[in-house]
DNA sequence: ATACAGAGGTGTTCC
DNA sequence: TGGAACACCTCTGTA
């Protein structure tokens, strides 16, 4: 507990300034956010930066809003499941194209609370869970200490300061939302939000904040 | 050198 | 009907 504040106080300023950025990411344009929701379908059991530069060569290339499957799979040779993945991104940029243009913002602003948006984003974007839907939406800065990005560095730290008996072998929605409480808890224990302990613990692991 | 576990999980199948 | 088991797939660190 006490390792956990002097570790906030410590690096509270690093973690504030990156949520501002995650923040000012709602005022983008609809291709930049549509372009963050594409890392998020990357992300899962691969390095964020060598996804976060396959979505940058994408949209170099001209091909993250308009390349087909065979086109877009190359990029996706150094990310784990680029067959899935490819398939899931083509997905949800089919999703939310309407008249031949990606519309995100509009539908996004359709929900009062970051637990419904994530619920709507888990239930029609294939290739996005909760762990990743929680991930987006902190992302473009709309999650309000109110979501938790459970991903193994969160659980082990969670399971290391005992607010769960231990990381669960597979992470169902119900137990999802379960930790998540948990974690909101011990949070408010340590008069830390929500979003600043999830970098917290994150930068503990990997030394470093990313995305 | 070769082997092997682990990486910011998710969808499908089966009970 | 909710959850466990399994497939998806490639790179990197460690022994």
């Amino acid at each position: 507990m006490e390792e956990i504040r002097k570790l906030y106080e410590g690096k509270k300023t690093d973690i504030r300034k990156r949520l501002d950025e995650f923040k000012s990411v709602s005022d983008q344009t609809d291709e930049k956010l549509f372009a963050e929701l594409a890392f998020c379908i990357l992300t899962p059991q691969s390095k964020a930066t060598i996804c976060w530069n396959v979505i940058k060569s994408l949209e170099k290339n001209s091909l993250l809003f308009t390349g087909d499957y065979d086109e877009i799979r190359p990029f996706l040779n150094a990310v784990r499941f680029g067959n899935n993945k490819t398939g899931y991104l083509i997905g949800a940029r089919k999703f939310f194209t309407e008249n031949g243009r990606i519309v995100i913002k509009k539908k996004l602003s359709q929900f009062k609370d970051p637990i419904s948006l994530r619920g709507w984003i888990v239930e029609n974007v294939k290739g996005i869970g909760m762990k990743e839907s929680s991930h987006f939406i902190r992302n473009i800065g709309l999650s309000e200490n109110q979501l938790a990005i459970l991903d193994t560095h969160i659980l082990r730290n969670l399971e290391k300061f005992d607010v769960i008996e231990q990381v669960p072998k597979s992470l169902t929605k119900n137990l999802y939302l379960d930790i998540e409480e948990k974690m909101k808890r011990f949070a408010g224990k340590m008069e830390i939000p929500l979003d600043e302990l999830d970098l917290l613990l994150w930068s503990k692991e990997t030394g470093f904040i990313f995305k």
